[in-house]
DNA sequence: GACAAATGATACTAATATGGTATCATTAAT
DNA sequence: ATTAATGATACCATATTAGTATCATTTGTC
């Protein structure tokens, strides 16, 4: 049970670490760094790149920047992109079609903890962890 | 992101069918009743009798039966079962040298929502799901 | 004792998610 | 022109999850 996978993690740690360096960062030095494979980084990056949570420079001299200051940018919001829709609770009978559905008594438990787990996460932001 | 899956999902269905029904109980009933494939609910079964959660009786007639009662059959118990040691915050540094290890700001903050997780499973059992 | 109905044990397979790599195209500074 | 960067996209590897299949064993019933 993960409540986060590697790329949010990798993303989480490439946002902190251009959030108290300088300016620009390329994939290179973040590669050196932080010690995360090469492509891998890249393509996590291209990804916040195109959900506007980085700008993106080509070129000689070029590299990534934050678009969104360390203050507006949520960890919660980093998983949903990386992992999808955040939820604990889906429900695994067969077509969906829960024969207590709306009774079961255990999605309504894990709902609670659910809800509790969002109210920490949502105030995790990235200047938060630097 | 899931919290259980599917074959703890399915165990807990069968224990809250088990504890809420007669005696014994057939593989081919909780298939019937539950709609969960047979081979792989047998297998589910197979492992709780081997945990001693349940009792377990070949031959005709046989079947299982909670060897435990529904007040002491917990949740998080059955997920370690089927899911292995449950936590949320574990590294994904390369071998597992995390540069800032045990000051990491986003391992703290997981930790603190884990343990509140915890809290809150660890007062689920098959009773108050019944 | 033969048979049927149940679980025990174990090996195998399929599907999905995760964690990447590889490659070619594009852009921009020198 | 060259080089150093990202953009886009297709592909591959591994692990986890979700099962199936099969043979052995036990036990009640006729």
């Amino acid at each position: 049970m993960k409540l986060i996978t590697r790329n949010t993690d990798y993303a989480l740690r490439a946002l902190c670490y251009i959030s108290k360096n300088k300016d620009i960062v390329t994939v290179d030095e973040l590669v050196k760094k932080l010690g995360v494979p090469g492509p891998f980084m890249r393509k996590i990056l291209q990804q916040l790149n195109k959900r506007s949570i980085l700008d993106s420079f080509k070129g000689q001299g070029g590299g990534f920047k934050l678009k969104v200051t360390p203050e507006n940018i949520y960890v919660i919001e980093i998983m949903r992109i990386f992992q999808g829709k955040v939820a604990l609770n889906r429900c695994f009978l067969k077509k969906d079609v829960c024969p207590n559905k709306g009774k079961c008594a255990l999605r309504k438990k894990i709902s609670i903890i659910e809800e509790n787990v969002f109210k920490q996460l949502k105030e995790i932001t990235i200047a938060s962890l630097v």
